[in-house]
RNA sequence: GGAGAGGUGGCAGAGCGGCCGAAUGCGGCAGAUUGCUAAUCUGUUGUCGGGGAAUUGCCCCCGACCGAGGGUUCAAAUCCCUCCCUCUCCGCCA
């Protein structure tokens, strides 16, 4: 969410932000609307007030006095009714419209359309060339019987499946390495739900807009996250935190729902689209600082990317087009790593930096240093590891010619094993 | 799942339908005093929204907020309904 105030004095930074992510939002009405009910709201202030005061007084009348007083009453409350009916609906119709409203993307942030014109900053680690005919993940694990999806698919239907044996081993071990990792960095891990009510949802701007994406239970009214993003940006809102705690960093290592609506045709082989997987994210909440925040989204970024090198895993980082921005990002890096089967770098890591965009929604503030109004938080997120998307690049990049597949040295001590 | 109790300011804890944005205590802040990390006294102390004055920020006016949302009433922290949450007891269970 943007500051109301600011977006009247600057309607034209978001005219424009909406221009270069390429986002249907309407400025114009939101504005109208905004203006629209700001008088309501006084003329709705001002009557509300006499009626108040008025009524104070009827308690001191006597009787006949008192009559007459009460039909007046009545009267001005009855049109106070429908002044008030008119202005809640009018608020509503306001909010609806604040909420889609797009944060500006940094001036780094290049222009585009799509991921396909993000920037390509720099690459890491050789892309093997194999001497043999090269496999997928889906044929390596099956052949090795350590993945199963058509048994997947029996079990949940597409986009579904199984890893066995030594498959399930390498996710666990890749898993606790990552939190290892980060713990080492001062990240504190933490357990969270997964499945979590609406004001979280919309408060890390997944709503309005993203219903079809998430698996709802309606029973509860309440969703399963497509990211623990989602619970780890939302555990203080409503809170103002003391400027000494922060910033919070954070990771939680949980399981991801995602509905995959609208994707169809798109990815379907093995394990690179499914709509449940494990991810390490790390989460960070800080001080409302521009230049903290900027390095801060460096730092997360070199997390992620120090453990692809401890992974030894070929991969490049991308400057995220403004076009392929979410509604509220700033500022998005994604890591893409190589995957043999696909011939090119999957998406594996997305770093983004919200400013205050999340935490207006989340009502998530802290008080400044010597004192002084709350401030909202800044908040960022990356991936530490996803899987099995991690898996399709570690299979395919460290596949033998017998077919089996060697263990990244760094998980060798984990899974006790040199080869899958 | 069954039975009961309760949700009030940073915390604790009062509150008769109008005099309650809310007593009191603690804490916090400011000052006074004391020859010094104490004691005492005095004052002060929420958030949000709209408008005005002002322009980096202090002030003024108005409105809202006693878990959330509805209702009754001229008037609701106080009465009624729904929901959410917390606690106690019983049952069930990883």
């Amino acid at each position: 969410m943007l500051d109301k105030k600011w977006v009247r004095e600057h309607p034209e930074v978001v005219r424009e932000a909406a221009r270069r992510k390429h986002l249907k939002v309407e400025v114009d009405a939101y504005l109208q609307a905004d203006q629209a009910h700001r008088e309501l709201l006084t003329r709705v202030e001002t009557l509300r007030g006499e009626l108040k005061q008025a009524s104070k007084k009827l308690g001191k009348m006597s009787p006949e006095e008192r009559q007459l007083a009460l039909a007046e009453q009545k009267q001005t409350k009855a049109s106070l009714k429908s002044l008030e009916a008119e202005e809640s609906q009018l608020r509503q119709q306001v909010q609806e419209l604040a909420l889609l409203l797009p944060m500006p993307p940094s001036p780094e942030v290049p222009d585009g359309k799509d991921d396909r014109e993000n920037v390509e900053l720099r690459r890491q680690g050789e892309v093997p060339e194999f001497p043999f005919p090269a496999k997928s993940h889906v044929e390596i694990g099956e052949a090795l019987g350590i993945l199963d999806i058509p048994r997947g698919v029996k079990l949940a239907g597409t986009r579904n499946y199984l890893l066995l044996g030594a498959a399930a081993q390498l996710e666990q071990a890749i898993l606790r390495l990552a939190i290892e990792h980060m713990e080492s960095r001062g990240f504190v891990l933490c357990s969270v739900p997964t499945l979590v009510n609406d004001a979280c949802m919309t408060g890390t701007g997944y709503f309005p807009g993203g219903e079809e994406q998430a698996y709802r239970c309606e029973k509860d009214q309440l969703n399963l996250v497509g990211t623990s993003e989602v619970s780890l940006t939302a555990i203080h809102s409503g809170e103002v935190l003391n400027p000494e705690d922060l910033p919070l960093r954070r990771i939680a290592c949980s399981p991801c729902y995602r509905r995959e609506a609208g994707t169809y045709g798109k990815d379907t082989k093995g394990l690179y689209r499914v709509h449940q997987f494990w991810k390490v994210e790390q989460v960070v909440i800080g001080p409302n600082d521009e230049a903290w925040s900027k390095e801060e989204h460096l730092r997360m970024l070199a997390h992620a990317t120090d453990f692809m090198d401890a992974l030894k895993l070929p991969y490049r980082v991308v400057n995220v087009c403004a076009g392929d921005l979410g509604q509220g990002q700033v500022q998005k890096f994604d890591i893409e790593t190589w995957m043999p089967s696909r011939q090119g770098y999957g998406e594996t890591h997305s770093a983004s930096r919200f400013h205050d965009f999340q935490t207006r929604r989340l009502n998530l503030r802290y008080r400044p240093e010597g004192g002084g109004k709350p401030e909202f938080c800044h908040s960022l997120n990356n991936t530490v590891v996803a899987s099995p998307r991690i898996l399709i690049a570690v299979m395919e990049n460290y596949q033998q010619e017998d077919g089996r597949v060697k263990v990244p040295d760094v998980l060798q001590p984990h899974l006790q094993r040199e080869f899958l």
